[in-house]
DNA sequence: TGGATAATTGAACACTGTTTAATATATTTG
DNA sequence: CAAATATATTAAACAGTGTTCAATTATCCA
């Protein structure tokens, strides 16, 4: 099967020439602008054989978001050596929003695309289910050491998780401007400062 | 000038004819996937006219964007007959998130829509500015009651800002479906209610 | 070498936002 | 009233979009 072997290699290759085309446009220009003759062209491909390789746009898409959220959580899978919950807790908004801010495309494709799959059951789903369940269980941890207590997990979770994207989210669309004399990183920065401050009298 | 004020009057009519056929469809499918001659079909009319009362599909955008933060803007004020500026504040989190809610095509357009506007120093900015301005007193009040003392005024409205939107933010693009077995207003009514507890505590 | 299989292409289709020359309608002026 | 002017509307065209598909090339196996 050797032959059959490379055969599946060169795919695979061109499989990854298509998305390393695709994932610098994207984070160019974003999702709605890219086309899919602009990934050809870049590549020097016709835009037919994107098809051949590929369902549809939505699909390139796809894979490239996966790819955001594995970067993401190997960035929070570092903290995994601090060994206070809280502590990890807090660093990992931080990183969370150090992430946006170093990676705003991506961040864009991850959580500012309107959903295109209609079976949420595959890529970015399982993935962001693993996210959740990370944060969830650090948040139960803080709570066996007393913190947040009376407070039920899922909707803490869901709520620390909401106040890190609303922070990323308003600097990804750019709605920050409406705070003047203060830069995106000093808002984003002091902003997460004060959810921390409510956190540690809590 | 009674001929030349109906003329600005049908003018305006048809100003009006073609802004609610854009709210429709807009509002139905969203920007990107609304069309000119969607718009244009709508009201039986031909696309070039289109650009005879607007400059361009932004320009079109941006008022009904206009019109949301407006609609937004009166439900808040009603909650001025609060006395008690911390209840006020709490309060507004709920109207903000019923808002959502109940307009989240409204809200998408508001808020998760890319800038269009290069200068933003019109439309939206404005009345952007004042809904932060309304939000920022309300919190000064809040700390001459002696609430969030130490916490900077413009950082913590920032904060209180972000958790609201990052909780509609979730919502708007279907990225709460990573909480099984929990409906969405389960998980925006009890999220919040769980900021709401850690503000009370602080 | 011949036939099957895989990969690629370019043209076509139905769409998009926008521009523009031509046209129709209405208003003002001579 | 008629001519000229101003206003409003249209259809056609342009360059772009995602996607499909018949035709073509390249590659492999017998």
């Amino acid at each position: 099967m050797s032959i059959a072997e490379r055969k599946q290699e060169e795919k695979q290759e061109m499989h990854q020439r298509i998305l390393n085309a695709a994932r610098k446009i994207f984070l160019e220009k974003g999702y709605e602008k890219t086309s899919m003759r602009n990934i050809a062209n870049e590549i020097n491909y016709s835009p037919g054989s994107l098809y051949f390789h590929f369902k549809d746009k939505t699909e390139i898409f796809q894979e490239l978001q996966k790819e955001g959220f594995t970067l993401l959580l190997n960035q929070l899978k570092v903290l995994n050596s601090v060994a206070d919950p809280f502590e990890r807790l807090k660093a990992s908004g931080r990183v969370f929003i150090q992430f946006a801010q170093e990676n705003k495309d991506y961040y864009n494709l991850m959580f500012m695309v309107e959903e295109t799959v209609k079976n949420p059951a595959e890529t970015r789903f399982t993935i962001a289910q693993e996210a959740i369940n990370h944060m969830c269980s650090m948040i139960r941890d803080c709570q066996q050491q007393g913190k947040f207590i009376e407070m039920d997990t899922d909707y803490f979770t869901f709520m620390v998780l909401s106040a890190m994207h609303g922070i990323c989210a308003l600097f990804c669309k750019d709605r920050t401007t409406s705070f003047i004399n203060k830069t995106n990183e000093e808002l984003m920065e002091n902003g997460y400062a004060c959810f921390v401050a409510l956190l540690e009298k809590s």
